[in-house]
DNA sequence: CCTTTCGCAGTATGTTCATATCGCAATGGT
DNA sequence: ACCATTGCGATATGAACATACTGCGAAAGG
């Protein structure tokens, strides 16, 4: 058998040049030559790894995905519910240039969702799993924090704080999105942004985690 | 001298069409052929009215800037600070057809703004405008709440208390911006934003405004 | 050493695009 | 009635692009 390569590692390669044109040329400005160039390699190979520009897009998209759930995985591993919460909830917020990066692409990847059947696919299923992560967390958080029973009353107690716990789990993680894209924009910078969340979190009886880098 | 158009109108009908066209194609799929199919013209019109695509959607982008103001500026004609507060946070938040495309056209521009310094200027404007008067407003309604001296002590006090209403502001934005971003790619829908905002505003003391079309 | 098979650079092809240009039509002043 | 000026449809031109295709070099087993 011929010349043997890491396929899954050349795709990645090529998927980080990929990130690169997008921030500094958008997502379209986008071409073969100019995320060959950006990798340092030629328009072929490029080819080769990906049969059309699209499936080079959508790819990029997953991974960004990807790497941003294994980024939370890996920050929220040691630490409690409460932890974990804050990770989910200041991930989008970008505090190092290459994260500055990586919201950048993701927010040309939000825009071009709303035209793009398979990009809103992926998007939406990335959401909806935050969303629901971070209803569990609080949910957790609030029953644990309240010496709350198991009777009958304390059932219905615990519906309301249920639907009660749904609303502020779409507040924290919609402040910590618009956060982000304030920053993305230039309005603040990260650690302004991470102030102002952890400032959200304390004011709800939360315990914000400090500003990782 | 011949021939009269209403040069602006003419201008205006194109840009509707531009918006049209990132709507459902994106940015990219923006083209001189696209729009004027769009606008039911022909080509050689959008030449006649912009020099070059990026005049045409730079335009579009000046455009959406002065519409959503101008929206904000007779929504919030009628009623106290509390209002045009409430109003300037739930603007960006869309809540019918009309005002989800403005929102998706509003993301494309903003995703493009990091990679084109013409966009982000515009934009960055406008931003720093809303925040500005947020901030304002704010501090208004604060201190109107409250019944505050003008001695010294009370002068001190308004410092910290402008430098709160910083925050809150910033926080109140970010939601409205992070709750409009859900909307636009579909995770929540229009009132539900509007709920969490209006539940939100309740928190904080503040009354928000009816659900408006 | 030789052959087979993959990795990938280079080039060809047809399409789409922005932009320049031409020319006709409409119009209002003279 | 005529003409200068503007609106704008239509077409030409050349660049950039996605994609298909060709072929060579490099390895890995026989």
């Amino acid at each position: 058998m011929p010349r043997v390569v890491d396929h899954a590692a050349r795709r990645s390669e090529i998927v980080l040049a990929l990130w690169g044109v997008i921030h500094e040329r958008g997502l379209d400005g986008v071409s073969f030559r100019a995320v060959a160039e950006a990798a340092g390699v030629s328009i072929g190979r490029i080819q080769h790894y990906f049969a059309s520009k699209e499936e080079l897009i959508r790819e990029g998209c997953t991974q960004m995905v990807v790497a941003a759930q294994s980024r939370y995985a890996e920050l929220s591993r040691s630490g409690g519910p409460e932890h974990q919460l804050w990770t989910l909830v200041s991930g989008p917020v970008p505090s190092t240039r290459p994260q500055r990066l990586g919201a950048a692409v993701w927010y040309a990847y939000l825009a071009k969702s709303v035209a793009e059947p398979a990009l809103r696919e992926i998007i939406g299923a990335a959401i909806e799993d935050a969303g629901a992560r971070a209803i569990r967390l609080l949910t957790t958080v609030r029953s644990g924090a309240d010496g709350e029973g198991t009777d009958a009353v304390g059932a219905r107690h615990g519906a309301e704080a249920r639907s009660r716990s749904e609303h502020e789990a779409l507040a924290l993680l919609a402040l910590g999105d618009g956060l982000a894209q304030r920053v993305v924009v230039g309005a603040i910078d990260g650690p302004e942004a991470l102030a102002a969340l952890a400032e959200e979190f304390t004011r709800r009886g939360l315990t914000p985690g400090g500003i990782l880098d």
